[in-house]
DNA sequence: CGCTTTTGACCGGCGC
DNA sequence: GCGCCGGTCAAAAGCG
């Protein structure tokens, strides 16, 4: 039985968005866990399939529940017997999850532990944001390995949602300038390099398309705007009637300035037809909060770590 | 005219 | 050392 390749850390959230636990990435459990049993669940027609992360200290243990036919049906994530769970979407009761859901995620990452947060979010959803991660993981020369020192000079912290647009660009109140555009390898549709029209605004923004659905697009913003969102906004490629006023702005809300640290902030689009439009506001808040007490947190983390360890960025 | 987009070239990091 | 790959540069073209 072809299992879910999902890449998840420890991180746990209920499915009712609570975060519960914070801790470092575990390893991929298709390849590195360990099967630890199936059963036949009564009262269910499911076959659940029991793993465990190989990794030593990592308690994490997968719940997989798939049809007779293989299909992965859900996903449960047990960290700690006591108080954590992480469960996925089933797809089989979401046939489509972006368009039948209004749940999205949050997914901050410091390379420092190698934090994520997920909220509840479809497992196809969480690969694609998963796999851009990874890419720009093998960039950093990250990995998940638990090898890697609990010192390692820290990343940006990102926040990740993801909305469905039927455009490639998301207007999120800012002007942008294209200044490139690739062919992502693993991905038929080009990724898109935008920067901050602003003067010396140091924020940039790559957007991509999913791969698993042309509809979706996956947006990343590094880096913090020094500036307040221009007061006539010029909506642009915007189709949809979908205002985008998720924009996430707490990184720049920050009395940091803005230059060496740079917050590293990845929107993914997903799910923002127009009837979702309230609750998506309202989830865009919620995820704010949730990535501004992230930063937060983060911000006296990297200080620390960043003390005496300037990143040497490239100069050009 | 000023700004944006396009697109090929270039650069640097990383794996082999 | 070499090739791959993602990210950026910059000149030319397009647009209002």
């Amino acid at each position: 039985m072809p299992l879910a390749v999902i890449s998840i850390p420890c991180n746990l959230v209920r499915k009712d968005g609570v975060l519960l636990s914070r801790g470092k990435k575990c390893q991929r459990m298709d390849i590195a866990g360990e099967n630890m049993g199936r059963n036949f669940v009564k009262g269910n027609e499911f076959i659940r399939s029991y793993y465990k992360c190989t990794h030593p200290s990592c308690q994490v243990k997968k719940q997989l529940e798939c049809s007779h036919d293989g299909k992965l049906v859900d996903i449960v994530y047990i960290e700690k017997p006591d108080n954590l769970l992480l469960t996925g979407i089933e797809e089989s009761q979401a046939p489509n999850p972006i368009e039948s859901t209004t749940t999205s995620q949050i997914s901050t990452v410091t390379s420092g532990e190698d934090v994520k947060r997920v909220l509840s979010e479809p497992n196809r959803i969480r690969d694609e944001v998963d796999d851009y991660q990874r890419s720009k993981q093998r960039k950093k020369g990250s990995c998940s390995d638990d090898s890697a020192p609990v010192d390692k000079p820290t990343s940006e912290p990102r926040l990740v949602i993801k909305k469905k647009y039927e455009v490639d660009t998301v207007n999120d109140g800012y002007r942008w300038r294209k200044y490139g555009q690739k062919l992502v390898k693993g991905s038929p549709n080009p990724r898109s390099y935008y920067r901050c029209s602003s003067p010396r605004c140091p924020v940039k923004k790559h957007v991509e398309r999913a791969y698993n659905d042309p509809k979706s697009v996956i947006t990343s913003y590094v880096g913090q705007h020094d500036h307040d969102m221009p007061p006539s906004r010029t909506v642009t490629h915007n189709t949809t009637g979908f205002n985008t006023t998720t924009t996430i702005q707490d990184g720049e809300s920050g009395a940091k300035s803005g230059e060496s640290d740079a917050i590293s902030l990845d929107m993914v689009a997903y799910n923002s037809s127009d009837s979702n439009i309230k609750s998506e506001e309202k989830m865009s808040s919620e995820l704010r909060n949730k990535w501004k007490e992230s930063i937060s947190g983060h911000e006296s983390e990297s200080r620390e770590q960043q003390n005496g360890k300037s990143s040497a960025t490239k100069a050009k």
